[in-house]
DNA sequence: TTTCTATTGTTATATTATAACAAAACATTT
DNA sequence: AAATGTTTTGTTATAATATAACAATAGAAA
C-alpha cells in the first residue's frame, strides 16, 4: 500500500467520521485536511494557505482558517495555541479526552499520546480547586528523540 | 497592610529576585509587572499597552513586548499562549520545573497549580517515546469555581 | 420551482508581534 | 571628567496571525 492510497484510506476515514456527527467532509476540507495530513509536524495557517493555493489560487486566509475551525470542532485537527500551528489528529478511534500534544521545540513536530491516566489526577488536583477541566489539548514543550540526537551529533 | 504596600511589596522581591539572577528590573520593567500584578486574570499585550500610555504616552508595542520578555525569561511572568495572553508569577520561591496554568475558559482568569507530582508521571510517559521535557509551562483549559457557580445562577 | 440553509468567495481590517535603526542611559576604563 | 562599550529605550515601519462583513453559489427541503 502506498502513500497516496494511505492517505485517501484517512480521508475516506475522515469523511465517515463527519457523517456519523452529521457533518459534511466537504471538497475543501478535504483538501485541507489532506494537506495537514501530509505534515509530519505542525503546519502554520498560512505556510497551508501557500499550499492550498497552488491547487486552488482562489483560495484567501478565510477560506483555510474556515476549514480549520470546521476540522477543529469536529476533531479532525488540533490548534498548537503555543506555536499557532495546526495539526491532524492521528488518533480519531479512541474516545480521547484531554489529547496530550508533546511538541517539539525544534522541529515544530508532534506526537499525540493517548495514554491518559495521568490525566485523572491531573483533574483531581483541579477539582480540589473547584476547577473542572473542559475537554481540550494539552501541549508539552520539549525536544523529542530525533532532535535529540541530531543534538548529539552536533556536540561530537 | 493595604493593596498598594502589598503590591510594592512584590515588586520589591521581584526586584532582588532579578537581581540575583544578574538582571535588572528597571523603572519601564517594574511598572510593566505592576500592571500585570494589578491584574487577576490575565491580560493581552495591547491592553497592556493602553494601561502603560495612561503613565507613559510615549509607549509603543516593542516597549511592551521587551519588557514581557524580560519578565518570561527571567521568570517574573508567564505568557498563555492559548490566549495570546500574560500573566504575572505568584510562586516565585518554590522551585518550579513544569508551572501548570489553569486556564477559566469564561473569565481568562488563571490558577497556578505548584504541586507537582501528576508532572513526574507525565515526564515519564514521555520519557518513554524519547521526548525530553523543556521546563515549560502547561496550559489547562476549564472552568473555574467562581464560574461555575455563576453559570448555575444563570440556570436557576 | 421556490425557499431555506450551509458553504464558499471576496474585500477589508483587526489583532498580535517583530525588525531595524537611532537615541539615551549606564557602566567601565583611562 | 572623557572616552568607550554595553544595555536599555524610543521610534517608525512592517510582518504574521486571524476575523468581520457581505455577496455569491451550491445543496437540501418544501
Amino acid at each position: 500500500m502506498n502513500t497516496e492510497t494511505n492517505l485517501e484510506h484517512e480521508l475516506d476515514a475522515a469523511a465517515n467520521w463527519c457523517l456519523q456527527r452529521g457533518e459534511k467532509l466537504t471538497d475543501l476540507r478535504r483538501e485541507v485536511l489532506s494537506l495537514l495530513l501530509a505534515h509530519d509536524g505542525s503546519i502554520k495557517a498560512y505556510e497551508l494557505l501557500a499550499e492550498l493555493q497552488k491547487r486552488k489560487p482562489t483560495a484567501a486566509p478565510p477560506t483555510v482558517y474556515r476549514a480549520l475551525d470546521f476540522l477543529l470542532n469536529v476533531g479532525l485537527a488540533h490548534k498548537l495555541g503555543s506555536l499557532n500551528a495546526f495539526v491532524a489528529c492521528r488518533e480519531l478511534d479512541h474516545t480521547h479526552h484531554h489529547g496530550l500534544m508533546l511538541i517539539c521545540d525544534r522541529c515544530r513536530g508532534v506526537h499525540e499520546l493517548s495514554d491518559e491516566s495521568w490525566a485523572e489526577r491531573l483533574a483531581e488536583d483541579a477539582a480540589r480547586l473547584g476547577f473542572r477541566l473542559s475537554q481540550q489539548d494539552i501541549e508539552i514543550k520539549g525536544i523529542c528523540a530525533n532532535c535529540q540526537q541530531v543534538e548529539q551529533a552536533g556536540e561530537a
